[in-house]
DNA sequence: TCCATAAGTTAGGTAAGACTAATAATGGAA
DNA sequence: TTCCATTATTAGTCTTACCTAACTTATGGA
């Protein structure tokens, strides 16, 4: 049972990334192609190998969707481990800033050795969260999921502490580390426009807030009330 | 002119080294073969394809072997410096051993970006010498020769001090360690065999003296005299 | 000078992973 | 229930980088 190619490794991790972002699965062939940047029939072709290697790494159903099997999930988990360590690695280490680890660990990712891995997470002190407060997986594949809710769900009114941000897009990144929105700021929806218009929302308690469109709220996560005391930067 | 794949940097890489370790240029087709560990076929082909690109990477001489154009030694260079940064980092920074930096830095070599390269010299303060001694070109791709001799060449009874080795089989360099024969350790030579037979070394002036086979002490390279006091390991 | 052998090349083929164009299933609106 | 737009799949290519088997050139002894 050899390590699968750097494309499947790919797949894998996006299909794990997808079904954690939207509660939909099984996870669909153009959301993955999205998400890859290919092609729609080059990703039905790789789903369909992936199901059919010797340990399955994906229930594929037709026209509808993969799911991630045992064995596929476990490697999901190392691929994910290892970015998320090299992000805190750079951050850390070598002073990155947060929307440039992200490119640069997808490459990586896919060429560490276990010993490198092991001398990363050892350096750092055995992070549990990565530079945009995603969790870093165990050795184990064990992962801590916390009590996380979108910024875009948030009611007007109410007050809560940024716990995670996506890593997808660094103009965002950049974006909110310019307005102070950071891990750990705390905030408050001071508005919410009608329907899905913009959420105005107030940054650490500056007296100016920021009108904030989907496509960013969507993409920051926070924590509420008590469960706000399990959060913190990962050190 | 955007970066050639892996697999041609690795051609390119071991050409230079090749040039570099043994006098006959050009390089042939079968010792790249082995140095690659790759089929001769498969070597041709390549090289026939890199010597018509846009910009020729290869001087092919048909029977003959390939020299590096200038375009094919600057990408050459540029690799080699990724491969020997990457290595003293791992050395320096992450504890690595030096029989295994060589390993993981040949991975690492293709992926890391001109960002990340910068950092890494920098947080080493811009070193000239990898781990094994080998000079570490500078980014417009100027790079040390130092007046270094072979072991293997030196004459009965000379005194040395050892100033590079080759980082190409682990084994090798783990037996060195283990006999004390490290960078900037002085030697002597006190006891040629017959034609091509063991060096007898006697290592960090220590009373037992170590037979040593042209294996290693081809691999392993000196500075004599006045020269030595240019010798040192990078910091 | 000739030729056996080593070294190098050509020919033909495979595997991975992508693409485009054409076809088929699905699910929601009418 | 029917139909259509969206989504997905199939079919057929392409590129890269390998391989083996068969053939060709170069060379250095006899
Ligand atoms: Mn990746
Ligand atoms: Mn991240
Ligand atoms: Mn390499
Ligand atoms: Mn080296």
């Amino acid at each position: 049972m050899k390590t699968p190619s750097s494309s499947i490794q790919d797949y894998l991790k996006a299909i794990y990334e997808l079904a954690e972002e939207c509660a939909p699965e099984p996870v669909t062939t153009s959301l993955l192609a999205d998400r890859l940047g290919l092609a729609r029939p080059s990703v039905t072709g790789m789903l369909q190998k992936m199901a059919s290697t010797k340990p399955g790494l994906v229930e594929y159903l037709r026209y509808q969707g993969v799911r991630l099997t045992p064995a596929g999930e476990k490697v999901a988990l190392e691929v994910i481990r290892h970015h998320r360590l090299i992000e805190s690695y750079l951050s850390e280490a070598l002073d990155f800033p947060w929307d440039e680890v992200n490119h640069e660990a997808d490459q990586l990712e896919h060429v560490i050795s276990e010993a490198l891995e092991d001398r990363i997470a050892q350096k750092l002190g055995y992070p549990e969260l990565d530079p945009h407060g995603q969790p870093i997986p165990a050795r184990d594949g064990t992962i801590n999921k916390r009590q996380e809710i979108r910024l875009s769900e948030l009611p007007e009114g109410s007050v809560a502490v940024v716990c995670r941000v996506s890593d997808q897009d660094p103009a965002i990144l950049r974006y909110l580390d310019q307005i102070g929105l950071r891990l750990s700021t705390p905030i408050e929806v001071t508005d919410r426009g009608p329907f899905d218009g913009p959420l105005h929302v107030r940054v650490a308690e500056e007296p100016t807030t920021h009108a904030l469109g989907r496509s960013v709220t969507d993409r920051v996560y926070v924590l509420q009330a008590e469960e706000a005391s399990r959060s913190s930067t990962n050190g």
